[in-house]
DNA sequence: CTCCCTGCAAATGCTTTGCAACTAA
DNA sequence: TTAGTTGCAAAGCATTTGCAGGGAG
């Protein structure tokens, strides 16, 4: 109790800071959204991040969501991965990793990048540089 | 001249006789799709492909073009790569390889399986197996 | 008071689907 | 004949946008 208490401060605390840390005004909604997305390393869909919204007592509407889960992204708070072409979920781990993907279930699940490292790349075309580089490695059940 | 009848008939045979070793039975409008695709090594939109239909003399409506290529995905005939939310392209490389990716014009690179290897891979959660390894190289213009 | 935010509903854009006409074996 | 295909238009669905009302500083 007490400590869910103290949890639920640091968290409310720990959002507002990185909120203004990217020069986004903590609005309350953002406040949840940053809340939601903060509380643990996670993979959510827009959709599932209004159904935990809507459990919380403030509510939040579908378009609101979006234009700050745009926002989050374009001030790299969170990151966007097209995982399928009509469905994208928001990572909340900011740090460069990669994923696996599990196709019976759909659900994303982190790669630390300890755990996956190049023998060789390719070169690059020319006057290019790398800005990223993701691996998703796809799972079956296995038979 | 004889050069390039040569080759289109090569390319109508060849694309009869890839949809027959799939089981498609091989329509006017899928051989034109499926020429389309095997001509050379390509990413392309469903908008792209759309296009260039319209400019041959058969035309093809968008369902028809969106059912044919989810056909041909479903059988393995060319590959579906989501780039972003509201765009994927139609790869007609089937063996494995990977992509560059380039920000600044959305176009996708083929990579050599060749130029790419892993030193290090994750271990797999229980029960599962590898279904595929897809690697994206985002590239943006060197600064 | 002013600017920015929010929420609703309408719009957008890609993709899918219902259905009647058609076509090839 | 008969199952499989096509094309049109309408439907779907996730996401975006226009705009009026609202809130914080």
């Amino acid at each position: 109790m007490t400590n869910l208490a103290a949890t639920e401060v640091k968290l409310e605390t720990r959002a507002r800071g990185i909120l203004e840390q990217h020069h986004i005004r903590p609005t309350a909604q953002r406040m949840k959204l940053a809340e939601i997305l903060l509380a643990a390393p996670c993979h959510l869909t827009a959709e599932q991040i209004l159904i935990s919204l809507r459990e919380s007592s403030r509510k939040v509407s579908k378009a609101t969501v979006y234009n700050t889960l745009k926002l989050f992204v374009e001030q790299g708070l969170v990151r966007q991965i097209h995982c399928d072409g009509d469905r994208c979920v928001y990572d909340s781990r900011i740090a460069p990793h990669h994923h696996f993907q599990n196709l019976d279930t759909g659900e994303m699940i982190d790669i630390s990048p300890d755990d996956l490292a190049f023998e060789r790349l390719p070169p690059l075309p020319q006057g290019t540089e790398i800005a990223g580089v993701d691996v998703v490695i796809r799972l079956r059940r296995k038979a």
